[in-house]
DNA sequence: AATATTTTTGCAATCGTATGCATTTCAAAA
DNA sequence: TTTTGAAATGCATACGATTGCAAAAATATT
């Protein structure tokens, strides 16, 4: 029992005006009367008549819509961010339309292109990088990349991050001030400018303080290859009295395996830190320090980065990085004075 | 430096055929020849030609694109399934448009009209409802509707959920079988299908074995109304020896209260069982027993559908409930023998 | 070799809207 | 009332593809 489609065609007859009319009533800035704004309003309201953002956008050349590339959802981040950034754009006028940039289907490159095929005003890739020659194809098309939550190097491409190195530091001063002698870090992914951004921040200030790293070992973002990690570190004769964990998503099953294979203590025996304060971090069975990406500035940044570059063809490629606060929970043992 | 739009036109010249050859080629099922394919994908190829999806979706009426409202990703099988759902659809040549049906946003209708603005093939409704009225726009525009997780009585629209009812009964089963007497249900939003059938199922079976509700609270699927419920319900003399938790989320937030706030200890003094088994469920700090909603099956059941709509004009709205296995963990308080 | 059949091909119309241009309408200024 | 400038309107075209139709080319049949 479908009614046919209503076009601006049959909105004009009822309305008794040009099809020019009905467009230019539903076209923000153009001109109509106020007699003919009414009549339009009036008939499309009865047919229940909306504009074909599709064919709108074949001749305006803007789709309203962002392509998103999203690799992970499982590291509970990302959800927050999609969230965000979905309501953000959507009250700016535009959609996300998800390209999910997993192992299994491949490289990255196909869901470039397959982006770009629906005509996307824009790309916001969380935390997967993208080649040279494919940023190159972005610029060349007139699609404003963001990179989000990861920097590269290519310099055509904007990119939107918690200040990193700086969050980093912070941990570093959390866990010297409050004495620990053995201070550990287990890594993420090594290509990712958040992992290598942390880290060095760490270290950095580790050194400072007259440290160094105790151990280190690697779980790439994986929640089994950071568990394995733990075993591997907290296996040994000696153990660290501080780790910090590239991620809030390791960060937890980094705990899990010390508290409930191994038997230590947290944050008695060995203190643990993560990076992202991802809600479950605030639950009391991880009460889990950790530096806080504002998820909600983030992604302020990118929204305005981004239509900035749609609306007024900014082509500046921007780098911003937002500080985000030391947020302190129980998994870290305090120095009583 | 952006190099202008190349279309089906200019690859056309550059291969020496016709427009419409070239349209051939890039549309599968049209006939052309070998020597013209071999042509036209080489031009294409030189000039980075890809079809433009939004103009062809004006003329055949096709979007690829489906439409999917989704109201809260912080209950974490939300963001495995539209991870899932992405990438299921993606296979088959399809892209998701997200839409969050924030409360902000205030309601679903406005929502639901953005959605048919883009043309979308179909929408998928994700743990939310829609109105009768907006059931009816949806199938005169002849677009179908699939609500995933979630039903309701407007019999236009199909539906995917897990058995929630035989779900409720199995938990019911557990916890009669290993002796608990004082049981007790924290519910959901009782708006919701889920809720109302996982509740039944339990109650139903708690009946069979000659016992009834020991105590009943309300949590709406919010983690900070469910820690409410969690407090009235044991801060009495008598507490319950068992409580189901109408959802994981939810569940963590209770077991929390429960063992934190209250000292209380699980499963020695109270066993706890969710549902949905989240991935968090299976973490070592909570190792909660719930009923899994097996995701990759809803899902595929769910695109299944929705394609066969579709592809084959199939306008029959079908309800299609997927049994899910009771998982034992350490949140239940098991009988010895 | 001549005919019948199938496959390819190009032409032209079409999808639903926006917009430049020329024209008309309207209200303000003289 | 006439003049002038601005605002509103309709016509016709364009966006980039798909597709029915009829003609042309390739293949199969006799």
């Amino acid at each position: 029992m479908l009614n046919k489609k209503i076009t601006s065609i049959e909105v004009a007859k009822l309305a008794g005006v040009s099809q020019s009319a009905v467009s230019r009533v539903f076209t923000p800035g153009a001109s109509s009367s106020k007699k003919t704004n009414a009549l339009v309003r009036k008939a499309a309201l009865d047919l229940g008549y909306r504009p074909n953002v599709l064919a709108r956008s074949l001749i305006t050349g803007k789709s309203k819509i962002i392509g998103l590339v999203v690799a992970y959802l499982d590291n509970y981040f990302y959800p927050e961010a999609l969230e965000l950034l979905s309501g953000a754009l959507q009250k700016n006028g535009y959609h996300v339309l998800v390209f999910m940039a997993t192992n299994t289907t491949g490289n990255i490159d196909n869901v470039v292109d397959e982006i770009l095929d629906y005509q996307v005003d824009g790309i916001i890739a969380a935390s997967v990088g993208m080649s040279t020659n494919l940023a190159a194809r972005c610029s060349d098309a007139g699609v404003p990349v963001i990179l989000f939550n990861r920097t590269q190097d290519d310099k055509r491409l904007s990119a939107v991050t918690s200040d990193n190195e700086l969050g980093g530091k912070k941990v570093a001063q959390l866990l010297c001030k409050n004495d620990h002698k053995r201070i550990a870090y287990i890594a993420g992914w090594e290509g990712a400018s958040t992992q290598r951004d942390r880290e060095k921040g760490f270290i950095d200030e580790l050194k400072k303080n007259g440290q160094s790293l105790f151990s280190r070992e690697v779980g790439n973002f994986d929640l089994e290859q950071a568990r394995q990690a733990a075993r591997n570190m907290f296996s040994k004769d000696e153990i660290p009295d501080a780790v910090f964990v590239a991620n809030d998503h390791m960060a937890f099953a980094v705990m899990d395996v010390i508290r409930f294979e191994l038997g230590i203590k947290i944050p008695e025996q060995v203190s643990v830190v993560g990076y992202d304060d991802v809600p479950v971090a605030a639950w009391p069975a991880y009460s889990l320090s950790t530096v806080r990406q504002p998820a909600k500035r983030m992604v302020a940044e990118t929204v305005s980065i981004l239509i900035d570059c749609i609306e007024n063809n900014s082509t500046i490629a921007r780098r911003i990085e937002i500080d985000g606060p030391l947020i302190e929970r129980g998994s870290v043992k305090i120095l009583k004075k």
